[in-house]
DNA sequence: TAATTGACCGATC
DNA sequence: AGATCGGCCAATT
């Protein structure tokens, strides 16, 4: 598998994330075929040609934390584009409980198809 | 080729 | 709750 195949893969699991949901770079990496790769999503969501309309700002660190530094341009843009989608930013963390998405649940707990 | 860097994670203190 | 540390893995230097 190349690298551009690796990136391919992380972005469709970046843009089947539903609007008003969030996913963690752990769980992209895990759900793309990389168990350990989170690192690598960083890398991809930076590289990835805003032509794709990707929605990554709902692509957060664990315990629902705002990856970007705060106080920088993309902090204060994701945190308004995930207002945006319908979550709750409180002091800059999703409760992920809540607003967390997990594919194969997703269809028992919201009765989506 | 080796060292550094980074939109990371998890356990631990 | 916040900070540290070791582990990860690829891109860059």
């Amino acid at each position: 598998m190349d690298s551009h195949a690796v990136l391919q893969s992380i972005w469709r699991v970046v843009a089947a994330i539903p609007a008003g949901r969030v996913s963690t770079y752990g769980e992209v990496a895990k759900l793309a075929g990389l168990p350990r790769g989170a690192r690598q999503v960083g890398h991809a969501l930076g590289k990835a040609p805003a032509s794709l309309h990707l929605p990554w700002f709902r692509v957060i660190a664990t315990g629902g934390r705002i990856a970007l530094p705060k106080g920088t341009r993309g902090y204060r843009t994701q945190i308004s584009k995930l207002r945006a989608d319908g979550v709750a930013v409180e002091n800059g963390r999703v409760r992920l409980t809540a607003f967390q998405w997990t594919p194969d649940l997703d269809e028992m707990i919201w009765g989506l198809r």
